[in-house]
DNA sequence: GCTCGTATGATTGTCAACAATCCGCGGCGT
DNA sequence: ACGCCGCGGATTGTTGACAATCATACGAGC
């Protein structure tokens, strides 16, 4: 007696508070907030046309994801990632993506490879068209997608909080872009690794992702315009 | 001229909505609300002695940890948390302390033992004084410690959300308490492991550990009374 | 007898105003 | 000239009330 009516998504849409922490997200991720910026109450909430209540829900719900700092009486800032939170974030990354990668090669891979595939090829296209910010978006989806076909919900969750911790790093130096090559390779490896359901090497090739990456990172931090070869990683000097 | 007032809390205290965020989490923890019970926010604030608005916010807070669901113009309500929940809940954890593990043997392990050792000094206590409720507080703070001596913020804040939800799934069946001698033995191994430094040991008890609790979570659920050896993990039931 | 429409009660979502607190600046005293 | 004190402006924290929405119970119609 059934239609095709599976997925119909009732009509009743998220609350308020969770599109605002969306936008919200999304615009700290784009850096249209940088880092240490106050986000004033009442000018953020006439902008989206919502009042302080459903506001400062859904800064509740930054907050509790280490997006954004509440100091009590001075207000809302956008945290300000110095060089030990970038290191921290790539472990957690690794750790996440590491269980997340070992449940994909485990499980049905197929249906992985596919979406990562399609993601790779928008990073290649993306990297030919030297699409700086394409090319985050995509590399973000690789490894979203990675995490999402673990079929975990709660290392999904966790890595999406991550890779948005990851987008505000990247937007703090995206005048100083990776090499689109390496990145391509290094995904192109991962998409290899999960789809000869080779454990080990997915494993490996996931670490050295990671450690190249913060090493990326951190290695044009302290002065972007010198790109000497490798300052034996500077203690904690901010971002 | 610095007297020891190195760890004064400025007394600017937390949010209230932390604050209650603080409370409810230990309140779902102990069952005080069980799980799929509604929150009723008049009631509750009443009882806090806040008006809406903070505890909204703190509400928010609890569903972006996922220990709240909201249904729009219904009401929240505790998560309940079914088979498949609590093996997502322990594959999270394992991979959370899988790499905090590595990181606490990687460094300065020598007040990890400490702090671990007095945890596991709880345990055997509560163990042998039959207090189920104190020896799984000791077996929250054991892992609470191990995370937190990794030294990353963000492994430990995930793995204080997980570890909250494993009290939610405890505290479902608290009259079914694990055997606690197995569980002191196994914890016993875990410090063991990071005391010497052994990695490869330290991760294979750690899963041994995660594998062998949610066996024992999902063999006692189906039928509480009848204890009978391994029925083969029943698909999907509910708690 | 069953189903559909309606009234009712309660609960949530939202808002605008009030109170408390903090930062910056000018004036005063030493 | 330097430091201390008090004030003004602005922002956050909190509150209570209003509006929208949903679940339930009851009665009419088929």
């Amino acid at each position: 007696m059934e239609l095709d009516l599976d997925d119909l998504e009732p009509v009743s849409r998220r609350s308020t508070a969770a599109i605002v922490a969306d936008r919200l997200r999304h615009a700290i991720m784009r850096g249209t907030f940088p880092p240490g910026a106050q986000l004033g109450e009442v000018e953020i909430a006439t902008r989206l046309g919502v009042s302080r209540g459903p506001l400062r829900e859904a800064m509740q719900r930054l907050v509790a994801e280490g997006l954004v700092r509440s100091e009590r009486h001075r207000g809302l800032f956008v945290r300000d990632l110095d060089a030990a939170d970038v290191r921290d974030v790539y472990t957690a990354r690794a750790a996440v993506e590491r269980a997340a990668g070992l449940l994909v090669v485990a499980g049905d891979r197929t249906e992985a490879v596919v979406v990562l595939t399609a993601a790779l090829a928008d990073m290649e296209a993306a990297a030919a068209a030297g699409d700086a910010v394409a090319l985050a978006d995509a590399d973000h989806r690789f490894h979203q997608q990675l995490v999402a076909a673990s079929g975990s919900p709660r290392l999904r969750r966790m890595a999406d909080t991550l890779l948005v911790e990851t987008r505000m790093c990247l937007a703090a130096l995206q005048d100083n872009p990776p090499p689109p090559a390496e990145l391509v390779a290094e995904h192109r490896a991962l998409r290899d690794a999960v789809r000869d359901g080779d454990e080990a090497r997915l494993v490996a090739t996931l670490e050295k992702h990671m450690t190249d990456t913060v090493a990326r990172i951190l290695d044009v931090t302290p002065s972007p315009r010198s790109s000497r070869p490798h300052p034996p990683a500077p203690p904690d000097q901010p971002l």
